[in-house]
RNA sequence: GGGGAGGUACCCAAGCGGACAACGGGAGCGGACUGUAGAUCCGUUGGCUGAACGCCUACGAAGGUUCGAAUCCUUCCCUCCCCA
């Protein structure tokens, strides 16, 4: 280990919200300093959702500064409460996963994840290893170390119980689940997001219930999505996914509000923290256009999960369709076959029912009352038109779903 | 165990016998505009039928009353609060 504690710190440190406490972590990278090793630095991963996305990347990319560090990651997959299945959450209960799915699952993370994380210094490890074999007995054990008020200050729940929504009552337990896996991990530091506080806190305390040095924790800015106020989740769909394409992921990315340009810059990309200054500056006194700062970004961010190229193939085409209105270069087909044709016509809902951009027969009418609809750039208004179709010939529903029409013989 | 309040579309939330496919807000979608899919403004948001306000499905579930039910009754399921 040679890096600097001072350096190693700083890099540490930056972005993150809570650091409890920087003294002990000092004294755990003194002690590394003088006895070799390295920090175990744990986060944990719900097995249920393995499509990524940039609001996950912001721990992993502190895991990942960890790493570079030297340090190695326990990186815990926490198929347990997944094969239980979390009946919280109103609208419906989690899905139980089999172990079969679980394992699925890890795939898809590890396939995703190690595009951010160095698999040399990862141990990916699944809770149930641990949590599975622990009686009822043992629970009651563990339960019995914590009060009621202690679990219950969550503010989380505190919010719950005065807004009289249910709480259910193994919700208790996931603190110490998570606390217990600490404690299995023997872990030194621990990542997650603000929202996490909490339940690494109780991590802290059950550690030193059994003896072992508490960890550190470390909590991350919770990224707000696409819409500019919500966390960014899949359910909600303002995401970005790290393995879309890079068209995807730089139009999404210049769909985000401007205000939040900063934060993305701050979270997720690279630059360093005086040029973050400079745009920061510029955008509050004009002197840089947001247009130009946000394809920056965008640009920035497709790099780390693509390449530069990507980036930059990807911007040429996001101004060609959006701001000269030119056709994307790549589209889908639209295969109409020959027998849906009536002397050469086709009907125009039915040929948005082919084009798949629909989900019903009364929203394509809708699209074309609205004028969404167009047949080479030019709209229709009519729902009941009969349309003669070549192959070749591009529709566009809405502004982003193109496609080119292709008529098929025999 | 006793008493009270509730369960409505993607979410929140009105409606409490016909005019209800259900007010309003959020979100989504479309259009205009532009700096972009940002902001703003307008429109729109169950499905089917080549479309009339015709049919089907939907207000926790199942029955019932009624010409007619999200609305009334019965039973059941679920949630919250107070008391024990």
């Amino acid at each position: 280990m040679s890096i600097p504690i001072e350096e190693q710190l700083k890099l540490i440190k930056r972005g993150v919200v809570d650091l409890i406490s920087e003294e002990e972590l000092v004294e755990k990278l003194k002690k590394i300093e003088k006895e070799g090793g390295y920090l175990k630095v744990k986060e944990g991963f719900d097995p249920s959702a393995p499509d990524l996305h940039l609001g996950h990347t912001v721990s992993l990319r502190k895991l990942r500064q960890f790493q570079d560090l030297g340090h190695r990651v326990q990186f815990v997959i926490g198929d347990f409460t997944g094969m239980i299945g979390d009946p919280t959450g109103k609208s419906q209960t989690r899905k139980q996963l089999t172990e079969e799915e679980v394992k699925e699952n890890a795939k898809t993370y590890a396939r995703q994840v190690f595009k951010i994380l160095d698999p040399e210094k990862t141990d990916v490890v699944f809770n149930s290893k641990w949590l599975s074999p622990l009686t009822f007995k043992d629970v009651i054990i563990l339960t019995a170390k914590f009060t009621v008020a202690r679990i219950f200050e969550r503010d989380d729940f505190q919010k719950r119980y005065k807004e009289g929504r249910p709480i259910g009552l193994h919700e208790f337990l996931y603190p110490i689940m998570q606390a217990y896996d600490s404690v299995a991990l023997k872990s030194d530091v621990e990542l997650g997001g603000t929202d996490q506080k909490f339940n690494l806190l109780v991590g802290r305390d059950l550690q030193r219930e059994f003896g072992i040095e508490p960890q550190i924790v470390i909590t991350l800015p919770l990224l707000e999505g696409l819409d500019g106020v919500d966390k960014m989740s899949k359910s909600l769909g303002n995401y970005v996914g790290i393995d879309e394409p890079p068209n995807t992921m730089f139009g999404k990315i210049m769909s985000l509000p401007d205000h939040l340009m900063v934060k993305y810059f701050e979270l997720l990309t690279d630059i360093p923290i005086d040029e973050l200054k400079k745009i920061e500056e510029g955008l509050k006194n004009d002197t840089l256009h947001p247009l130009d700062i946000k394809k920056r970004l965008a640009r920035e961010i497709v790099k780390i999960y693509h390449s530069e190229d990507a980036a930059w193939s990807a911007q040429k085409e996001f101004e060609a369709v959006f701001s000269k209105k030119e056709l994307p270069t790549e589209m889908k087909d639209i295969i109409i076959d020959k027998s849906l044709l009536k002397d050469g016509k086709i009907w125009i809902i039915r040929l948005l029912e082919a084009s798949g951009f629909i989900k019903s027969r009364q929203e394509a009418r809708r699209l074309i009352e609205q004028g969404g609809v167009r047949l080479d750039n030019e709209k229709i208004k009519d729902s009941k038109l009969d349309i003669e179709v070549k192959t070749g010939m591009i529709l566009r529903v809405g502004k982003l779903n193109f496609g080119r029409i292709v008529v098929k013989e025999e």
